[in-house]
DNA sequence: CATGAATGAGGATTCATTCAT
DNA sequence: TATGAATGAATCCTCATTCAT
């Protein structure tokens, strides 16, 4: 007597199931937190049961690990091929990793990875060593590669290529953490890419850049 | 019904309970977030009842803003007069902040405050409009003054006084996300330390400093 | 970390599961008082799960709102039809009231509404305007109706049907009200039935009864 | 080095301190029924401490108790006089009796009394018996008498002083739960005197009144 | 595979009562 | 006597997780 409406059609291929969960909890694990995110919510947003979510993972904190490795892995992926890949001049790769990030901020469609790394970081250390690895370790390889370059070639001198690489992403931290959390706070917003291509140019500057 | 078995002497001066509770709530807010601390946790680590906690904070929330009101006002006052007092050459003092902030890194006793502002801001709207004015908007406007005055001196060129204050504090943000987050993670510990010295140097050299 | 233990069989018919909360929630509210009532108390009555009260009424006091909802309707409704229908002699339609709030009485299984009323009216002025309007105004309707046509026949004389009304039913709930909080009390019970039929009486004597 | 500033005269005679809590006490039950007040807000409503509510009160139950019976008792033992010691006419005397309900319905300043016991009665069958005893059965034995004089001077007949008594005091009852139970919900509210006026006067006529 | 009703441990908050001062 | 800070049991409600269907 009961007839079920589903909410869609009746299969759809687990890949996507499991895709519109993931959108569905990266949505509310950034809204709320980790603590804050209901597995329900997640659930009712990916337009799935509660129950599929669990099928497919055990634990909200399985979830959100997967969430994290999904979004994560493939974007460290590109950005490394680019940055080792990359032989040319160390402007106009800088300029355009800035801009990179400027577009990001500007467009709202920031990640919000980094802010819920740094909220739950203590609550998942193997999550935040996999970050440390995956993420902005490869992250800083590619840089420290790039600078290295920069420095054989004698474009730049000065320091090193490790630490000109964690000098170089100071600034894009800031900006992202700025935006993440003052956003809502600022009556007149700290517009991100006159800042970080002052950055560039300070910096390259500081580097003695030819 | 009730039996009360004293855990201290019953009288302790209001403001020395009301430091433990502030105390005890800085330990658990650092190690849990602000969803994940227990009300009772706080108190047991207090060493008083959960209604005592209640008696001067009627809620977590506000137990919460207390505790960030409490520690961010002085020292925000110390580093804001000492900012705008000073008129010497602008390498010690950069140097000077630097050295400070690598040795609260160094020492363990690193604020939780900026981790903890990230992971709630969106909670609290009002606290972190009121981080931002106080904490975040004073620290810059001390800092715009001396880099402006160092301008004005002819000392550095380039940018302005606001920009600099901004380009200046991203390395310090790092550094410190950095020890909150990836601390536990590191096998190889970064040093601040030789980072913030390599940053005021990079730095100065990039604002043409004479 | 939760480990179910069904107390039931997992699926009886969710009319069937609000039917027992609801019926839980009657005993409970009515030895308890809507304050003194726990939720808990309710659940373990219903055989239940504190879970699963809350699964069907998000609140206490939307529990309590069920609760009288559910019980009131039908009888109103009952009652109403009779006494709108009914265009007989007054006599033995008195009688059969009386003699129907004397039985229940009697039998114990006197509805406890009109106390929790009384004693919650002032937490919830909406439940009481409803049973106002939908309870106790439908059956002065009805009464008036009742009393309007014998005075219209000449049968009763001498005050409105509205007056009579009200006159009628307040040995009625003098009746209820004793029951329910003195007869715990009384060492010599006080009948109701003899008391009503003599109200009746004297009543109808009272209105020229022809 | 602190200087208490009292709040009143250091020493106000035990009595007046107790009558002051009493009559918070009679305002906190009043609005919010035994369980929702607050002892503290009875204290400070008295102008004492908490700590002094239980020097006079060991427990709220003792100052629920205590405060029943102060108030009634004096008010019973007055009105027991009137009807034992009046010999006169019946009619003048209900007349009375039922002006004088009806101006403590309209100056609001009904008792609540009646209403609590009502509410709390299953809490405090103690109480209940008391009342029970002491008010209801004092007022009815006093009635009692004022009819079983009428009906021995012929000026009445047709049923027994007691009856009599019960059925007289029921719309009394139901003019004053009206009141408190309805006062708030009422478009139109229910006139007392008129309604308890139409008693006397349709009850004396039940009652053959000469 | 998918569902969603059911579970119950957990946590914020309240408040009658105590007792050192 | 009088105070009010301190206590902690009690209770409402939430939500991650389970499992019968």
């Amino acid at each position: 007597m009961v007839e079920p409406t589903p909410l869609r059609s009746r299969r759809a291929a687990p890949e996507v199931r499991q895709a519109d969960i993931l959108d569905a909890a990266l949505a509310e694990f950034s809204e709320h937190g980790f603590e804050g995110a209901r597995m329900e919510d997640v659930a009712r947003q990916a337009r799935v049961s509660k129950g599929t979510v669990y099928l497919y993972y055990p634990t909200k904190q399985a979830l959100f690990e997967a969430l994290i490795m999904r979004d994560i892995a493939p974007r460290v992926a590109l950005a490394s091929v680019f940055l080792k890949g990359y032989d040319g001049p160390l402007e106009p790769a800088l300029m355009r990793i800035v801009e990179m990030v400027g577009a990001a901020i500007a467009s709202g469609k920031l990640p919000v990875y980094p802010k819920l790394l740094i909220a739950e970081a203590q609550r998942f250390p193997a999550l935040a060593a996999f970050y440390r690895r995956e993420v902005v370790g490869k992250m800083l390889e590619g840089l420290t590669t790039l600078f290295d370059r920069a420095l054989a070639r004698g474009e730049i001198s000065g320091t090193t290529g490790e630490m000109a690489a964690h000098l170089f992403i100071a600034p894009i931290l800031k900006s992202v953490m700025w935006q993440l959390v003052f956003a809502a706070a600022e009556e007149v917003p700290f517009a991100p890419e006159p800042y970080l291509k002052a950055h560039v140019q300070l910096f390259l500057r500081g580097l003695n850049h030819a």
